[in-house]
DNA sequence: CGGGGCTCCTGTGCGC
DNA sequence: TGCGCACAGGAGCCCC
């Protein structure tokens, strides 16, 4: 489901609701979200503490946990496709439930249950985000350093786009939407861009995050924010989940193809 | 390295 | 109505 700008608008929702609160009641719905460490463990930990702090690593969420005794704890959240996050009041639909120190509570809800928690003690030694690629809208993810990396790599560029080592945070929607506005295929071997296709890509890439995130995200089926409603991107698509219906810029049919298992749309004459 | 298939889950929608 | 299949904002693993 989420993708950096879903992920990015709940970290913002909730950092303004949750902060320093105790955790004054923990209830676990669905055992196996918990990744690490056991259940009683994660229990304990959590029990009493407060989370001082929220920030995201790609599509990876994190909160600083503050714990009873002091300790300090990192609860690492990935929401894979259906996972939501919700401040308020009591969710019975809640994964995991953690009750607050004002009575509200913090629910994760995940109907496939797809989703991973984790607290651990250092969140920069999790694989996952060892092996991550450059955060898109970072001052530090550079042009040359893109093309460079592009240059290199024979596979498809969508397939690539969505390789969490190559780069962080972009999922189908938006891979897909960066495309269209490059007028790039997604069927091209990345090592084939033109330097000014790559220059085109780089922007729009980080256009159509940032335009996702000021409108909070898209809600295409299950994506929440952090106070459980629906963001506004989606009515601003202009091929993800467009198939067969006219291409705004030149009256074409999208097409769909299947890349690496993922839906792909994109117009076959604006797209080359 | 690249790509395909399968897996983890649950739910919905479609064609027959 | 029922059944099976395809598909869904993700990603890890195995195999060729």
């Amino acid at each position: 489901m989420p993708e950096l700008p879903e992920v990015e608008t709940i970290k913002r929702d909730l950092e303004r609701v949750i902060i320093k609160k105790r955790i004054t009641e923990i209830q676990i719905n669905r055992k196996n979200i918990i990744k690490a460490p056991g259940l009683k463990k994660f229990k304990s930990l959590l029990l009493n503490g407060r989370c001082m702090r929220i920030f995201r690593r790609g599509k990876l969420l994190i909160l600083e946990i503050k714990t009873a005794d002091n300790q300090k704890y990192f609860l690492t959240i990935h929401l894979r496709m259906s996972g939501q996050l919700v401040f308020g009041r009591k969710d019975p639909c809640s994964r995991l439930s953690l009750r607050l120190s004002d009575n509200n509570y913090l629910s994760y809800k995940d109907q496939r249950a797809l989703g991973e928690l984790r607290l651990v003690k250092d969140w920069q030694q999790l694989n996952i985000v060892k092996s991550m690629g450059p955060e898109p809208l970072d001052k530090k993810f550079s042009l040359p350093e893109f093309t460079r990396r592009l240059q290199e790599r024979k596979s498809k560029i969508k397939p690539l786009l969505l390789d969490q080592t190559f780069i962080a945070g972009i999922g189908n929607i938006y891979a897909a939407e960066a495309l269209f506005y490059s007028g790039i295929s997604p069927l091209r071997r990345a090592v084939t861009l033109s330097k000014k296709e790559i220059q085109l890509l780089y922007k729009n890439i980080k256009k159509v995050l940032q335009k996702a995130i000021q409108y909070r995200g898209s809600s295409f089926s299950d994506y929440r924010d952090g106070r459980g409603r629906r963001g506004n991107f989606a009515q601003h698509f202009s091929v993800y989940g467009r198939a067969g219906r006219a291409c705004f810029r030149c009256r074409g049919k999208i097409n769909r193809v299947v890349l690496g298992g993922r839906g792909t749309y994109f117009c076959a004459k604006c797209q080359k």
